[in-house]
DNA sequence: CTTATCATGTCAATAAAACTGACATAAACT
DNA sequence: AGTTTATGTCAGTTTTATTGACATGATAAG
C-alpha cells in the first residue's frame, strides 16, 4: 500500500508537476474512457452500414489529404496492404473512393473521395465534431490549449514525423 | 465575464473557443494518434506473450478495484460476457486473477490480482505510465490540467456515471 | 415452498478484422 | 537487362468478438 504524499522520498518535483503514480493513473482512465466516447458516435453510424472504423480511418485521412497514395496510407494507419487493400476495395467499389493513376509515378495510386465519399466523410466527422465542439465549449480555450500540448507529447515520435510530412500543407 | 467589446465579424465566439472545423479535425486527428502511443508501449509487452488489449483492460480495472464483480467489470469495458470470461478464464487459469465467490450475495464473484498478476499490472502500467508522465513534464501542470478537462467533458455520460460510481473511492 | 429472476459460466457456431506468405504486374531506377 | 518499387490479389490462418442456447447456483417474490 502506497499513500500518496506520506512517502516524500522522491515526490516533491513529481507532485509539483501532478506526476505522482496516482495522477497518471487517472490520466490513463481518462485516456480510455474519452476514446471510447470520441469514437462512439461514428461507431454507431458505421453499424448501420456494413463498414468499420478501419473504413472510417481510411476515409477521413484520404478526405484529409486528397490524392494520398496508398502507401502514404499504410504509413498513417498502421495496418498490412493486405487489410487496407479490402477496405479500400469496398469503398472503391461502393464508390466512395476514386483510385487514380499516378502522374508523376504511374506505379502510385492517387486516393480521393467522390461526391458519396466526401458526403459519408462529412457524416462521420460531423457527429465527431459534434462532440468534440461540446468538450471543447465546455472546457474553454486555455484547457482546450493544454489538451493538445499533452496529445502531442504523447504521439510516437516516429508517426509525429509521418503526420508531419503528409498532412502539414492542407491550408486552403 | 468580458466585456462585449470590439464588433468585428470574424471574431465569432467560435474562434475564441477554437471551435473552427479545422480547429476541430486538429483535435480528432490529435486523439487518434496519441491513442495509438499511448498504447504502444503495453500492446508490445503484451505481444510478447499471448495476451491482447482486453486483457490489460482487465488486469487494470481489477487492480484498479479489488472485488469487482464481473457484471461490475462487463459495465466498464463494455464487452459481452461470453468475450470477457473468454479473457478471464486465461487470466484465471494463468494464476493472474483469483475469483472468490462473493461473501454478500453469492451468486456474484469477486475478482482480485494474484501477486503475478500485480506485478504485470505493474508491468504494463509503468510502461504507461513513463509515457504519460515524459508527455506531462514536457506539457506543464497547467497543460495538463487543460487536458484532463476536455477528456472529461468528452466521456460519455453514462459510461462516467458508472465509472464513478464504481471506481470512486480510490481518490485521496 | 415454489417460482421467477439474477449472476455467472460455458458450449457451439459464426463473423469480423487482422495477420503472414506467396505471387503477379507494371513502372521506375541503375 | 536486371533490380527495386508500388500496388494488388489469393490462400490460409489467427485473433477477437459476436449471438444464441443452456446450465448452475443463489437470491427474491409470491
Amino acid at each position: 500500500m502506497h499513500a500518496p504524499g506520506i512517502n516524500s522520498k522522491a515526490t516533491r518535483s513529481e507532485q509539483l508537476l501532478f506526476l505522482t503514480d496516482d495522477q497518471l493513473r487517472q490520466g490513463i482512465e481518462l485516456m480510455f474512457f474519452a476514446y471510447r466516447g470520441f469514437t462512439a458516435d461514428p461507431d454507431m453510424i458505421l453499424e448501420t452500414m456494413e463498414y468499420g472504423r478501419a473504413h472510417h480511418r481510411a476515409i477521413h485521412f484520404i478526405g484529409r489529404k486528397r490524392g494520398l497514395t496508398v502507401n502514404e496510407l499504410l504509413g498513417i494507419l498502421g495496418v498490412t496492404k493486405q487489410s487496407l487493400n479490402r477496405v479500400l476495395r469496398q469503398l472503391i467499389d461502393d464508390g466512395l473512393v476514386e483510385n487514380r493513376v499516378g502522374l508523376r509515378d504511374r506505379r502510385q495510386r492517387n486516393l480521393f473521395l467522390t461526391e458519396a465519399g466526401e458526403n459519408l466523410e462529412r457524416k462521420l466527422s460531423d457527429a465527431q465534431r459534434q462532440r468534440m465542439r461540446a468538450a471543447y465549449a465546455k472546457a474553454g480555450p486555455e484547457a482546450v490549449a493544454g489538451f493538445r500540448t499533452v496529445l502531442e507529447q504523447m504521439i510516437d515520435p516516429d508517426i509525429a514525423r509521418i503526420v508531419q510530412s503528409l498532412l502539414m500543407d492542407a491550408a486552403p
